[in-house]
DNA sequence: ACCTGAACACCGTTCAAGT
DNA sequence: ACCTGAACACCGTTCAAGT
């Protein structure tokens, strides 16, 4: 697909996202966010190997950037899929499908938030933000939850790390075709049923 | 610590070894399996760059040795997590507190063994191997709980999973440190907590 | 301001050549 | 058999120079 607007649109300010874009092509076609080169993404946008540098300050930089683009689009699909329901339990187990959904549909993105990225996120002030407002989402259901009596008491963080580490980890297998399932409608009942089965173990009553 | 044998090891046959060992070095110090060079993995055994080439086909072929050893040891850890309990579902909680013990005591291997390798595991028989040697012990589990009448009905497989996305999460959030945990004590108490929970949520009985 | 081209110090991999 | 050194086609990053 070469660029075909008449006056290149490169050279018009918009070459910052023109990168964020072509680099995620890139991982898409590779299946890898490692091997990501900055000069082909520059090739593949047009431009100089150098031009890059005139956004980002490194190769990091833009990764920085593809994985925060990645935590906005994140947190949509959170409070797409937690609309409309009202219990706190049931929101959190729907925000976990959410969750789920986001990395099969941009795995791209994922990979860069989580599988590659050494990005030190404490460097990326926007990346931070936009990562804690993404695992917030989940502790306020948590405690929502404990409000009402439906859920374990206890430290929400801890519970959320819990929630989190199963929608993490289920997504990262997944993406990285660790689980031999492809068919969009099976991945959707497995995120159905492993949230389901969280929300469980982290519901009030049935002690040991 | 330079090597300090009289007779120098390197041109005896563990060359192979001497290799894996220094690739997991390289990696801990980074704290990064994706910018691990070969060159440098030469460099630090002392051969020529060249010299890997004689014992793996690729860069792709050395992490594969790393990873399939990781698979060894873990299955290891999980089994000495296991011994002298009897219940299966208390043993699979207890084999997925041995899987992020794993985890964090062998963060080199592990971040080989899933963070950064593309390496298609078809393609490496004794990886593949290992590695479901190692997923088998939790389908073994819950097959057991499920015939014991303590564990929900269904595809074994599909619980297995499950079990195995949670471990897999923590264990991936706790050795890249997006957990901010650092003392052993409190790690080994969330990965208790977590996996009690996950097996709570895979207890047959208090239905939806 | 924004981009280029040459340059530097690295890679992974190959291959003829040495022992 | 096992290892080396030169070579090739790549990297990320820098920097003087161009518009």
């Amino acid at each position: 697909m070469p660029q075909s607007t008449k006056e290149s649109p490169y050279h018009h300010g918009n070459l910052r996202q023109s990168l964020i874009d072509a680099a995620l092509e890139l991982i898409a076609e590779k299946q890898d966010a490692k091997t990501l080169s900055l000069r082909e993404v520059a090739r593949r946008v047009g431009v100089s190997h150098a031009a890059p540098y005139r956004h980002f300050a490194d190769k990091e930089a833009l990764l920085a950037a593809v994985a925060e683009e990645g935590f906005h689009l994140l947190l949509d699909y959170l409070h797409r899929a937690m609309v409309h329901i009202d219990e706190p339990a049931r929101r959190l187990q729907a925000s976990g499908v959410g969750y789920v959904r986001f990395a099969i549909a941009h795995p791209s993105h994922y990979r860069v938030m989580f599988s590659t990225l050494q990005v030190d996120y404490l460097n990326y002030p926007g990346l931070n933000e936009a990562g804690a407002k993404a695992f917030a989402v989940m502790v306020d259901e948590i405690m929502a939850g404990q409000a009402a009596g439906q859920m374990k008491t206890g430290d929400p963080q801890k519970l959320a790390w819990v929630s989190w580490s199963l929608v993490h980890g289920l997504s990262m297998l997944l993406i990285e075709h660790q689980l031999p399932l492809t068919d969009e409608q099976d991945i959707e009942a497995l995120a159905e049923f492993a949230t389901q089965s969280s929300m469980e173990g982290l519901r009030l009553g049935d002690g040991p």
